[in-house]
DNA sequence: ATCGGACGGTACGCTACCGTATCGACGTCC
DNA sequence: GGACGTCGATACGGTAGCGTACCGTCCGAT
């Protein structure tokens, strides 16, 4: 129920017998219009009535792809934070960190992303649903790059084993999420130099 | 306008000439009710016929006392999130940074407070008069409180002088945030220690 | 050439809120 | 006792969105 979104075609969706299938070029109109929506009025003033407006396109086509507006963000949501975000080696763990530090800061910076990631990220505490979608795409990914990074750290000697991978995604991820997602103060590289020292520091620390 | 929220009375308000004021008793309802509401839906998609029906009271109380729904809740949030909390001096910057952490943590987790402030921050990221609100009522309170704690330990020589306490706040809120509001995680009394470790460890390092 | 299905558009009845107005009841001050 | 203002309650017309059901059109597969 949670991982069937009706009929969505990414690519293929074979036609039954005599012909007509969703035309993808719609789909994604839809999806664009699904992530300007939520970046506007946010989750809970979203209505599947603006999305068409927007994406120009009929209310028909909208429900004939997802049965409800929680379907329908889930799949748009999904699509795009589930992304793998590689993470070169860089040789030191204070490198790897301002490697991370700085893409991540990117990906938080999009304006489209800093309205949505808050909004849905305060939705989920009421709504289930979200809360699993969001934690599939987002943490998950974010305590694997922690995970490796911290691997590494550890085999090169820089910091002992035995790890907490989520207090070590606390301090990695928090005081840059805070900065530009809530406190919304300006990133800039050398801020973000400083930071990658601190988290290490903090990091060889919190054993 | 932002300042002025119609006729609201903490206390005084001296009734003109008959008689009758704006009973205390009830405001207070409302105000529960604005609360229990905002967390319950979140901002958004919040009503004034819900929190009049929560409150047990006619819409027409309500309305006697705002114009408008974002009226309402900045005088309603403000009031609480303006409460400045006390930083006794332990001694240690160390001792302090637990403390602080502490506190916070004990906001933080109160249920209701964790389920508004994501979700009023999110809409601050549309809404200046919210934003402005919060960053008046919370951020500055945060931010002499970091303040407050760095000159001491520079006092002590803990820390070195010419500190950013934008960058500092980031360390000390970011994290704990991050686990509470976001990835949701427990908080325990061990992780707190270690956490505090980590961000001493932290705002050493970041000069 | 025919058929099937997706398309935009429109209309439907329904529900929820909006913000305002008006009502009688009650309390409080003059 | 009279005046006044708040109280809950109810009703108002207006707007918005819901989810469904139809149009007639267009296009690709048979």
């Amino acid at each position: 129920m949670s991982t069937e979104t009706q009929r969505v075609s990414t690519e293929a969706r074979r036609p039954p017998a005599g012909a007509a299938v969703l035309r993808e070029e719609i789909t994604e109109a839809i999806r664009t219009a699904v992530l300007a929506e939520l970046a506007s009025v946010g989750y809970g003033r979203l209505s599947i009535e603006a999305v068409a407006r927007r994406a120009a396109v009929g209310k028909t086509a909208v429900y004939r792809r997802w049965n409800s507006k929680l379907e329908m963000v889930l799949e748009v949501v999904s699509g795009i934070a589930g992304q793998r975000l590689p993470l070169p080696d860089t040789g030191s763990l204070r490198g790897d960190l301002e490697l991370l530090l700085r893409v991540a800061a990117r990906a938080l910076q999009h304006p489209i992303a800093s309205q949505i990631i808050p909004d849905l990220l305060a939705e989920a505490a009421r709504n289930p649903q979200i809360a699993e979608t969001l934690q599939a795409a987002l943490h998950g990914n974010q305590r694997d790059v922690g995970l490796r990074l911290i691997g590494r750290a550890v085999e090169r000697g820089e910091l002992p084993a035995g790890y907490d991978p989520d207090a070590a995604a606390d301090l990695i991820v928090g005081p840059l999420y805070w900065r530009i997602a809530v406190a919304r103060g300006p990133v800039s590289d050398e801020y973000l130099g400083r930071m990658a020292a601190a988290t290490a520091a903090a990091l060889a620390a919190s054993v």
